[in-house]
DNA sequence: GAGCACTGC
C-alpha cells in the first residue's frame, strides 16, 4: 500500500490528478499531528525559541530532535524516504507533488543534508551539500527554519538558517540548509549568477505561480543547461495539480505524489435555479448571510465559519449586518449566538489579531464567524475551523500595458483556489464547506488562477533579466511567456527611464536600478535626487511609498475625522499633496520620543504604526544601497526646514520616474492625462481630493475601477512638466 | 464626491 502512494507520472497519473477528487481518502486514521505541511503556525514565536534554545547545551538540543524524530516518521514523506531519495539521485529534477500535512518543506530538505554530495569533477572530494529552500513568504521562512532546526538539533542559524529582507540568521560557512524567501535567492542570483555554493536548490509552493517563483525556475532551467549540467539539482514542490507543466518545463522530469494528511471535508454546492447565475455579484454578501445562519442553526456547536468574500466593502458590510442581526436570532431560535469577525490586509493590526482569540467567555453558547478575503487563503491559518463557505470571488489586480494603468477585477476562483479553501475547514478535524454557486459552475472554473506574470507589469523583472545577462529577453526560458508586446512595453519604460540604452543593453544607471529594492521608476526617483541634493527627503517619501497599507481606511463614522486631521496636521501637504504629506508625516513621527506617543499618534491618525517601523527599516536599508552602489550621502545636517524650492526639488525627483504619470487640469476642473488625453480623477484616498485646482498632477498609480483614478497625487505647475520633459530628451 | 485582493526585495 505504502508504496503505491508515491508514483511516477509516467504510469497512472490520471487517477492521481484527478482535479475533482475529494480532500482526502477515507483511510486516513484520525491522529492529530503537531503540525501541517507548512502552514504558518502562528503559536511559534521565533524569539522565544531562540532565547529557550540559547541556554540548551549540544547534548540538550539533541535530545529534543530525538524526541521529535518519532513524530517525524510517522509523515507520509518519512514513510516514503528511500524511494523519494533514489529519485532525486537519479534525476536532475523532480517535481514533488506533496500534499498538505505530508511534511515535505520540513522533511525533504533534512533528509539531503545527510546525503554525501561528489562535486562532477572530483569524485575524491565528497562534501555536505549545502541546500536552498524557496518559500513565497517571509513568515513561511522563518517558521520553516524554525521547526526544521529543532528536528536537526541545533539553533536557528547555524547548520539550519533562514534569510528574509531585514532578518538573515544563516552563517557562510556552518549553514547548509537555508530556507529564503524566492525574492531572496533571486537577489543572491544576481550577485553570483551560478548559485554556486548551493548544490540543491528546492522551490516550494511553485504552483502559486508569483512571479519569483517563475523567474526563478526560468533561470534555474538555464543553469542545469549550461553552467551547472552535473553538479546541480532541482526539487520543484507544489502542492496542487501543475505537476505535469513543471515536467514538461523541464523536459519530462518525474513527478512523485505524496499523500497528505488532512481530515476528510464534505462539499455542498446549492441547487441549481436559473435565474440564480453567479454572474450576479450584487447579492454575494446577502447569500452569505443567509448561509451562515442556516449552518449556524443546522449544525452542532463547537467549530467555527470561515467565509470567504471578495473584497473589504462586501466584509464590512456583512459583519454590520451579521452583528445587528445575530443578538435577535439568538434571542429566538435558541442557536448559538454569532460574532462576526472581518479579516483583510488593510485592518489595523490589533483587529486582525481578534480572529485568533477564543471567544472571551468559555463554554458560551456563541460561534466566531470569520468573513476574509483571500488572505485567509494562504497567507493565515485560522485556529478552530470546522466550516468554510466559499462566494467563489476574489479580487484581481490586472495590468494593462497598452493603457498604462491596473484594474481591480472581482472574478471567480480557479478550482484548485476552491479546493485550497475548502482545505481550510479539515486541519484540525473532519469539516463540511459550502459553495455558493452550483455544480455545474464549478466545472466551468479555470483549474489554475492565471499566473502573476501574465498580468502584471514586468518592468522590474525584465530589469532583473538584464541585469543577470540575458540578451533576448523575448526568447528567454519563460516558464509562461508574458507575450510579446508586454516584454516590448517593459523594455520601452526601462529604455526611457535611462536603465537600458538603444541597443537594449542595461547601462550602468541601470545596474544601479537593478540594484535597489524598489520598482525602476522609484528607482530613478531617488537616483535623480542624488543629483538634485534632496535624496534625504525623497528617501522618506519613497519608503514610505514602499509599505504597502501605511495610511489605513478609517471606519465610515471616524472617517471625516481623520480626514481632518490629517489636512491640519500636514501644512504644505494640503497644498502639494500625498507625497509631501508623507515626508511631513514622517518627520512627525520622528520628533515623537516614546515609542507609546508614537502609536497613539499612528492611532490617532489611522496611520499602521508596524507601517512605519518597516518605513524606518527600509528608509536604512535603502541607504545602505545607495552607499553601496557609491554614491555620497548628503548627511543629516542639510535637515533644514522645508520651504518652496524644497518642495518643487522634491517634487521634479518624481517626475523624472513618473512622467508618463501627470495630467492637465482643465478649465471644466477635470483632469486629462499627459500620455493618452484620458479624463483621470483624484482617488478618494488623496489629501488633494477636495482640491480642485490645480494647474497639472502627478501620480505614482493609475487604477480603474468605476472609472480612472490616479492615487498619491501631488500638486505640480506646468513649467516643471516642461522642464523634466526638457531634461529627459537632452540625455538620450 | 467615492472607496484596493495578496505577496516580495
Amino acid at each position: 500500500m505504502k508504496s503505491k502512494s508515491i508514483i511516477d507520472h509516467s504510469k497512472k497519473k490520471k487517477k492521481k490528478f484527478n482535479p475533482l477528487a475529494p480532500i482526502q481518502s477515507k483511510k486516513l486514521e484520525p491522529k492529530v499531528i503537531n503540525f501541517h505541511g507548512n502552514g504558518i503556525n502562528t503559536e511559534y514565536d521565533d524569539d522565544d525559541y531562540e532565547n529557550y534554545t540559547y541556554n540548551l547545551s549540544k547534548k540538550q538540543l539533541k535530545e529534543e530532535a530525538e524526541k521529535l524524530l518519532i513524530q517525524r516518521k510517522s509523515l507520509p514523506v518519512y514513510q516514503n524516504k528511500d524511494e523519494i531519495l533514489k529519485y532525486i539521485s537519479e534525476n536532475t529534477v523532480v517535481v514533488l507533488i506533496g500534499e498538505t500535512g505530508s511534511g515535505k518543506s520540513t522533511q525533504i530538505p533534512q533528509f539531503l543534508m545527510d546525503l554525501p554530495f561528489s562535486e562532477n569533477n572530483n569524485r575524491n572530494a565528497v562534501s555536505k551539500p549545502k541546500i536552498a529552500v524557496t518559500q513565497p513568504r517571509r513568515v513561511a521562512a522563518i517558521n520553516l527554519a524554525t521547526r526544521v532546526s529543532k528536528e536537526y538539533g541545533c539553533r536557528v542559524g547555524e547548520e539550519v538558517g533562514y534569510s528574509v529582507r531585514f532578518d538573515n540568521k544563516s552563517s557562510n560557512n556552518k549553514t547548509r540548509l537555508k530556507y529564503l524567501t524566492d525574492g531572496m535567492l533571486l537577489r543572491e542570483l544576481m550577485l553570483d549568477s551560478k548559485l554556486s555554493h548551493y548544490n540543491y536548490i528546492i522551490i516550494d509552493e511553485a504552483h502559486e505561480r508569483t512571479i519569483l517563483t517563475d523567474l526563478l525556475l526560468g533561470f534555474l532551467k538555464q543553469l542545469i543547461t549550461c553552467e551547472r549540467k552535473n553538479n546541480l539539482k532541482i526539487i520543484v514542490m507544489s502542492a496542487t495539480l501543475q505537476a505535469e507543466k513543471f515536467s514538461d518545463f523541464f523536459n519530462k522530469a518525474p513527478i512523485l505524489f505524496v499523500q497528505g494528511r488532512t481530515y476528510p471535508v464534505e462539499k455542498y454546492y446549492i441547487a441549481n435555479s436559473n435565474n440564480n447565475s453567479r454572474d450576479n455579484h450584487s447579492d454575494v454578501v446577502e447569500s452569505m448571510i443567509r448561509s451562515i445562519v442556516q449552518i449556524n442553526n443546522g449544525e452542532p456547536l463547537g467549530g467555527d465559519i470561515l467565509c470567504f468574500l471578495p473584497g473589504q466593502e462586501e466584509i464590512d458590510k456583512a459583519c454590520n449586518l451579521l452583528n445587528k442581526i445575530s443578538p435577535l436570532i439568538h434571542k429566538y431560535s435558541k442557536t448559538p449566538q454569532i460574532v462576526a469577525l472581518p479579516l483583510y490586509a488593510a485592518l489595523p493590526p490589533n483587529k486582525q489579531t481578534q480572529v485568533f482569540l477564543p471567544l472571551s467567555e468559555k463554554k458560551q453558547f456563541k460561534r466566531k464567524v470569520i468573513l476574509a478575503t483571500n488572505i485567509a487563503e494562504t497567507s493565515v491559518t485560522i485556529p478552530g475551523i470546522k466550516y468554510v463557505i466559499d462566494s467563489g470571488l476574489r479580487k484581481v489586480k490586472v495590468w494593462r500595458h497598452q493603457l498604462g494603468l491596473s484594474t481591480l477585477l472581482t472574478v471567480p476562483i480557479s478550482k484548485a483556489s476552491c479546493s485550497q479553501r475548502a482545505g481550510r475547514a479539515g486541519r484540525e478535524s473532519a469539516g463540511k464547506c459550502f459553495r455558493l454557486f452550483n455544480e455545474q459552475d464549478y466545472g466551468k472554473l479555470p483549474i489554475q488562477n492565471e499566473p502573476e506574470i501574465i498580468r502584471c507589469d514586468i518592468t522590474n523583472p525584465i530589469l532583473m533579466l538584464k541585469k543577470i545577462g540575458v540578451k533576448d529577453v523575448v526568447n528567454w526560458t519563460w516558464l509562461e511567456n508574458p507575450g510579446k508586446s508586454s516584454i516590448i512595453y517593459g523594455l520601452q519604460e526601462l529604455y526611457e527611464l535611462g536603465g537600458l540604452n538603444e541597443n537594449g543593453e542595461i547601462t550602468k544607471k541601470g545596474s544601479e536600478m537593478a540594484l535597489l529594492p524598489l520598482s525602476p521608476h522609484l528607482s530613478n526617483v531617488i537616483l535623480e535626487a542624488c543629483v538634485s541634493h534632496c535624496l534625504d527627503s525623497v528617501l522618506d517619501i519613497v519608503a514610505c511609498l514602499s509599505v504597502e497599507n501605511l495610511m489605513l481606511n478609517p471606519a465610515v463614522e471616524r472617517r471625516d475625522e481623520i480626514n481632518e486631521k490629517r489636512l491640519s496636521l500636514c501644512h504644505r501637504g494640503s497644498q502639494y499633496g500625498d507625497l509631501i504629506m508623507m515626508k511631513e508625516l514622517y518627520d512627525m513621527y520622528n520628533s515623537l520620543k516614546t515609542s507609546a506617543e508614537k502609536d497613539q499618534w499612528c492611532q490617532e491618525l489611522c496611520i499602521s504604526s508596524r507601517g512605519f517601523k518597516n518605513v524606518l527599516k527600509i528608509r536604512e536599508q535603502l541607504k545602505g544601497y545607495m552607499r553601496k552602489i557609491g554614491y555620497k550621502l548628503d548627511g543629516e545636517e542639510e535637515k533644514q526646514q522645508q520651504n518652496l524650492s524644497d518642495t518643487k526639488r522634491i517634487l521634479k525627483c518624481f517626475l523624472h520616474g513618473y512622467i508618463k504619470n501627470t495630467a492637465i487640469g482643465m478649465p471644466d476642473r477635470s483632469y486629462r492625462t499627459t500620455a493618452t488625453g484620458e479624463t483621470i480623477s483624484i482617488h478618494p484616498s488623496s489629501l488633494l481630493f477636495l482640491n480642485k485646482n490645480c494647474p497639472a498632477i502627478l501620480y505614482t498609480e493609475y487604477v480603474f475601477t468605476t472609472k480612472g483614478y490616479a492615487r498619491n497625487v501631488s500638486r505640480i505647475e506646468l513649467s516643471w512638466l516642461q522642464d523634466v520633459a526638457l531634461v529627459a530628451r537632452k540625455s538620450k
